[in-house]
DNA sequence: CTAGTTTCATATCAAGTGATATGAAAAGGA
DNA sequence: TCCTTTTCATATCACTTGATATGAAACTAG
């Protein structure tokens, strides 16, 4: 009994998360949102409560979409070192935008908001555990297999691994091409020996 | 014959990389520069030419700071992986500051500032390439002393040693403790053999 | 002491910021 | 058909931004 909502919240949290993924939170402004949306700031406000709202759902819609593909990538089942491998080739492959390598929106926001925003900087610390503990199960999987030594430090390969996933995004956004990528990547996985 | 200027330029600039490396580009203003230098605008701008100007001084004073400090412990004569762990705990050190763990003042700049600012992307790229050839040096010195087998491939443990450098100051500024980084770093080096 | 020059301190500028207010437009119920 | 409700489109708000202008202050040469 009113007037129909002409946009989709969902399309729009699409849009304003390519658009923080670009040119990250501060640099981008609310009529940039409103351009790249094609949604009124009335919309996004009843929807996403205000700039920062809207950045923290996007933070949220990333983990949904990137980072779920590339979780889902780590947990397939299979060999180790060619399963982590191929995880990364798949991170690789979500990460690449009509934009261009824009790295990783948590790896970005972690640099840009990392002591001026606790509720950012939760998420990324979510974000991080997610990844951490995704490769654990798999580095766990992969010593009880007989895939590395039973002496590997399952926890701080882990991490390790994590910080690579970062490296990544690091790498692609500082234009780094892809050849120099993969041979960081292949210099990296020969930590699992 | 005129009024004398009541400020040190090195002083100033010193100050304004500070408040840059803590918050960014974007999110500093002149009015923080200002404040954080005790320096009136007229005196940055006659100095530095615009906020731009400054920061990409800035930038040259950390590379001839933070930078040079490290470049120099990676030249340091002496055995190859106890001299890059010493180099690295060396930036570990270089990059703490009063404000806490801010991490790596290029890297947060190739973060932000990646495709919107070619001339900062330039100064970052020079830095990438300064340690990579500081790292790829130490790292023949290393092969020809018998260090490190003959086929390993140099080039590509330099730019793996690059990328490390720099997710330190991601792990730093992303508030992941040192024992977190120090086990990062142990695992990194591992891909020396 | 004065004139001239440079710096300092502050006021000001136009433009852009996040956010809100206002009225027209679009639907359904009476 | 009017009336209510919700959204749309736009104007506007107070504030901050980078940058400049203005006049007083500090120094030296003459």
């Amino acid at each position: 009994m009113a007037r129909p909502r002409e946009f989709d919240p969902q399309d729009a949290l699409q849009k304003a998360m390519q658009q923080f993924w670009v040119k990250g939170y501060h640099d981008t402004s609310i009529r940039d949102l409103v351009d790249c949306t094609g949604v009124n700031y009335y919309g996004l406000y009843g929807e996403f409560e205000s700039k920062h709202g809207l950045f923290l759902a996007a933070l949220d819609h990333y983990r949904d979409t990137v980072t779920a593909g590339f979780l889902r990538a780590i947990k397939q089942p299979g060999p180790l070192r060619a399963g982590i491998a191929a995880a990364f080739d798949r991170l690789f492959a979500l990460m690449k935008t009509p934009a261009g390598d824009i790295g990783c929106l948590m790896g970005n926001t972690a640099v840009e908001l990392a002591s001026s925003d606790a509720e950012a900087e939760a998420k990324v610390q979510a974000h991080m555990k997610q990844i951490r503990d995704a490769f654990k199960a798999k580095l766990r999987e992969g010593r009880d297999a007989g895939e590395i030594a039973e002496t590997m430090d399952i926890a701080a390969l882990a991490e390790f691994l994590t910080t690579t996933t970062y490296s990544l995004g690091f790498l692609a956004r500082s234009g780094c091409g892809p050849a120099y990528v993969r041979r960081h990547l292949r210099t990296a996985l020969s930590v699992l020996g």
